[in-house]
RNA sequence: GACCCCAUCGUCUAGAGGCCUAGGACUCCAGGUUUUCAUCCUGGCAACACGGGUUCGAUUCCCGUUGGGGUCGCCA
């Protein structure tokens, strides 16, 4: 039999990462056994369900990459078969009307438990029995006609013959219900696999107030899909060798449910950024631009007239310096803007230090006369040429000059960053910090 | 409260009775490389919640305790 899972969220509003991870699991699951991965939106609650919640949910599956395999099937569409399959129980005998607590609100559909044991083998937890004793019947139709959350979701997971429903473990307490409804029905219930929570920072369940819980914050704050799919799908399930970054198809490749763990885990936002940094690397230098641009853009960084090839050459210099867009604007606004900071304990180190301005009022000399093109071999040459005829080394040569140009005591290698930043901005830099602190000795 | 689930370094995890003086990763610390930082290399700190069993032998199996979580709706 063809494999069937489904991911069936209620649109309301931001996707929270658990939710997401789910979905993972289910996408995983269905790519390894060659399988179909279908969507099907609960909307039932027609207040929260509203389209834009909807569209947020298809943008985090497509940012995710999580590529679905059916057009979204609308729970709301289905309420008349729900309501045939509620009739159908109803004459079964396996349901019953009542007008629950007697409030007057009318009758409801209220369907019976069978009255015995019920166990299910749950494919993480393994097998879990619920005594009949604690088992109650419960309402499937309420009095105003609506179908209520277990009919639906039994009946559409029928209709879209899903054979394997792996969802959070808040619903372990409902399989029992649903396991009974499907005996009832008469339809071959699908295997259940209830995945273990991802609590926050603090090890408890998230709450509105705890940041880092949606997917779109994520997305927000620049981190790569392939980043987030890998660290999430590490959360509560490993591939059995030392491996860490993955690519989807190796997670693909790897992906089995006896793999997962049953105890809940926290996403830490150390290792997540240590991922985004490892996947980052690995995009293609051309890939990586427009993620830069968009970050730089929102600092207030970014101007038209920047050419490409001079934020590829400052990507190329800043290496693996930078895990996250948003870092290299953090780090490095200087190879942006003439008005970078001077950061205080940088000046002091390196520019007040005695003898330092005098040392680079003499290397501006040298460095003016290093013509183009200004490579880093050319600069270097110039300046270990001034060392060599001063006796100096060659870190007093460096310091002043970096933190002049970049106002930080911390960088790429200076003669790349000099040959990144080209003459006139070299010159001008180290002319303008001359000025500015020789006034202030 | 009742029922159910969970329990290895700070965090993510490997471990399915002897391979474990418990392995890897992130973080942190030290050293090396480097003009600084980062990378990289080397080394280090750090865990089987507790108590009983079962067994020649338990991190691994069973029971209990403790702790954490989930569910007890005419919400989903």
């Amino acid at each position: 039999m063809r494999i069937r899972t489904r991911f069936a969220p209620s649109p309301t509003g931001n996707v929270h990462i658990g939710n997401i991870r789910a979905a993972i699991y289910n996408w995983l699951f269905a790519r390894h056994e060659g399988g179909e991965f279908l969507l099907r939106i609960e909307d039932t609650d027609l207040a929260r369900s509203t389209p834009e919640a909807v569209r947020t949910v298809l943008d985090s599956l497509a940012w995710l990459g999580l590529t679905v395999d059916n057009e979204p099937l609308y729970q709301s569409t289905q309420r008349e078969r729900h309501l045939e399959v509620a009739e159908e129980l109803l004459s079964k005998g396996a349901a019953y009307r009542e007008d629950r607590g007697g409030t007057g609100r009318g009758e409801a559909v209220v369907f019976k438990m069978p009255g015995c044991d019920i166990t299910y083998d749950d494919l993480i937890k393994g097998p879990i029995t619920k005594k009949a004793a604690d088992l109650k019947d419960f309402v499937i139709v309420r009095s105003d006609g609506s179908p209520v959350f277990h009919l639906g979701n039994v009946v559409d997971d029928i209709t879209m013959g899903i054979t394997h429903v792996i969802r959070g473990d808040d619903h372990v307490e409902n399989t029992f219900k649903h396991a009974a409804m499907y005996a009832a029905i008469g339809a071959p219930p699908p295997r259940f696999a209830h995945l273990p929570m991802i609590v926050n920072a603090q090890g408890k369940p998230y709450s509105k107030r705890d940041g880092d819980a949606y997917v779109g914050e994520f997305q927000e704050k620049g981190f790569l899909p392939e980043a987030l799919f890998n660290a999430l799908a590490l959360l509560g399930w490993s591939p059995g060798d030392d491996r860490e970054i993955l690519t989807r198809e190796e997670m693909i490749e790897a992906f089995t449910l006896e793999r997962v763990r049953s105890s809940p885990s926290q996403l830490d936002m150390t290792k997540l950024l240590w991922f985004n940094g490892q996947h980052l690397k690995r995009r293609a230098p051309e890939e990586q631009v427009a993620g830069y641009v968009a970050a730089l853009r929102q600092q207030g960084l970014w101007r038209e007239d920047i050419s490409e090839d001079y934020l590829r050459a400052v990507i190329a210099c800043m290496g693996e310096r930078v895990r996250l867009y948003s870092e290299l604007g953090e780090q490095a606004a200087y190879f942006f803007t003439e008005d970078y900071v001077y950061d205080e304990k940088s000046v002091r180190k390196r520019l007040l230090k005695e003898g330092a301005l005098g040392i680079l009022r003499e290397e501006l000399s040298a460095l003016e006369a290093v013509g183009e093109p200004y490579t880093a071999a050319n600069t270097e040459e110039a300046l270990r040429a001034l060392a060599e005829q001063t006796g100096r080394t060659m870190g007093d040569m460096v310091h002043p000059v970096r933190v002049a140009v970049s106002g930080t005591a911390v960088g790429p290698g200076l003669f790349e960053l000099l040959a990144t930043l080209g003459r006139a901005r070299v010159l001008a830099r180290i002319r303008r910090t001359l000025e500015k602190f020789e006034t202030q000795e």
